[in-house]
DNA sequence: CTTGACTCTCCCCTAACGGGAGGTCCTATG
DNA sequence: CATAGGACCTCCCGTTAGGGGAGAGTCAAG
């Protein structure tokens, strides 16, 4: 017989855990001595203390391996062919936390690297005009009338659909020739890896082209000056513009936070052909 | 502003939720009444709800969402930019249980599906001698002398080193050429993937070879039975023995429960060579 | 004024132990 | 034999993030 700091030794389990699984009857000692109190492992138990942890770093709960051990100690063996359906059900829960725990580091990971991402957008940023080429994009769009402050709606439309596969900063593309508050017509964007077209939202591929493009920083209802501005030099040197124009938010309300709209940035990008 | 009901609606969070966050003052209302002791939220406390929730949906602990949002508050704005190193450390924490729980999985999915095979066995077990090729097999072993019962540490030896690389049942090869008890010479072995020999454990590939086989079922000081038969029917038929035997453990102590050795299930191999 | 919905505080509950207080028991040594 | 130190006992409280419910007060509509 063992006293309990024996027993503990022997099989790892702290003390406090075996008065801890003596008091649910997980786990009782052979004998207590009626006058001291003392508790006695007999060392047959250890095999069942073994047990107990195994099961416990399969993070069984105390419940579970309480059923299991009295439904196996009443037939005498225990025998792991017995609770092998046990094990498949308690499998498919762990199953379950694992893919719980991949999405929340997915989130993390995404959420960091969009962070990074703006920071050194806004080191490398100058804030001036200028021309280039924005490549093909794939995207998933949801064209919509209204007012440009509920294109929220059509960005969670977007993304309800189509969550798993976005791949890049959301964007909306103009289609109105001129700014309209009331009933601008534009189409909600998000950049995805793959997907097709399905009921209200269109993928597909944006083509690649020359555009004029400023950087805006600080909230959306003073992107007119920027407006202004960019536009200004397209008609200085005679470009024609070509539609749809993109606006693409480069970092606007976070996942977590709202932030702070002077910290906002959206990238304005007027395609447009030379004269 | 909102009652606690209405704020509840409002922010998906629970009545409950939110007197406890007010109590832990990750939340607190803008106004009591201090007549009614009623709890009166403002419209911009939405935002912050809302960021809680979003934290705690990434598995962040209160205590961390009260001290990022105390430092932030404090500064007057909220961005995701300034949390972004508490984000990564978390992330790798997240990362840390999602290797937990894809350990768990693995474990389970082990044990289940050698109980599995071992049912199949033994359900197509017939218990006679047969005769059969067996297929070569990567293993990686450790040569040790004495008794039989002390092969437990030659495997756990192996299994410490290949832990990750194991496929297959563990065995041993029986190196003397008549039964030992005191000073046996044999090598415990388990079937690898891939790896490679370091120390005292070689990793090689076991030759493919015509065997007299026996499932014997029971614990192991009974194998000697099993034995006599199928030496006997060796002996019969004037088959010669090649040199070492091997004996696969289909079924021993589990990784949970020892379980009954009466439904131990061993194969015994005799390499042979007809006359 | 009444009624029903809403809200308040207070207390207990979860899982699996860990920490510590205050007291008892065992065993070896002087 | 006395004592010292370690081992052991019970009892209580703490952890996380709330949930459940009792009993009492409050609000708004009819």
């Amino acid at each position: 017989m063992y006293s309990i700091g024996e027993f503990s030794r022997v099989t790892g389990l702290t003390v406090k855990t075996l008065r801890f699984y003596h008091e649910k009857k997980l786990l009782e000692p052979r004998h207590i001595d009626p006058d001291s109190g003392y508790r006695y492992y007999h060392p047959s138990q250890v095999e069942t203390a073994r047990a107990i942890a195994a099961l416990r770093s399969l993070e069984v709960s105390l419940d579970d391996i309480a059923a299991i051990l009295s439904e196996h100690t009443a037939s005498g063996d225990l025998d792991e062919a017995d609770v092998v359906e046990f094990l498949q059900a308690h499998k498919t829960e762990m199953e379950q936390r694992l893919a719980h725990y991949q999405n929340v580091a997915a989130s993390l990971d995404s959420i960091i690297s969009k962070e990074l991402e703006a920071k050194t957008r806004m080191q490398d940023a100058n804030f001036e005009v200028e021309e280039k080429n924005v490549e093909p994009l794939l995207v998933a769009g949801y064209r919509m009338k209204g007012r440009y402050s509920d294109c929220g709606k059509g960005f969670s439309k977007v993304g309800r659909a189509f969550g798993r596969h976005i791949a890049g900063k959301a964007l909306i593309l103009i289609y109105d020739e001129e700014y309209k508050e009331e009933d601008a017509d534009f189409e909600t964007c998000m950049p995805v890896r793959k997907g097709e077209s399905k009921d209200e939202i269109t993928v597909r591929e944006l083509p690649g082209q020359f555009c004029v493009t400023l950087l805006h920083k600080g909230p959306y209802d003073s992107i007119s000056r920027s407006y202004n501005k960019v536009l200004s030099y397209v008609k200085d040197r005679g470009y024609t513009i070509l539609s749809p124009c993109r606006e693409v938010y480069l970092k606007g309300p976070g996942m977590i936070f709202k932030g702070n709209p002077k910290k906002y940035l959206t990238e304005i990008q007027i395609p447009v052909e030379k004269p």
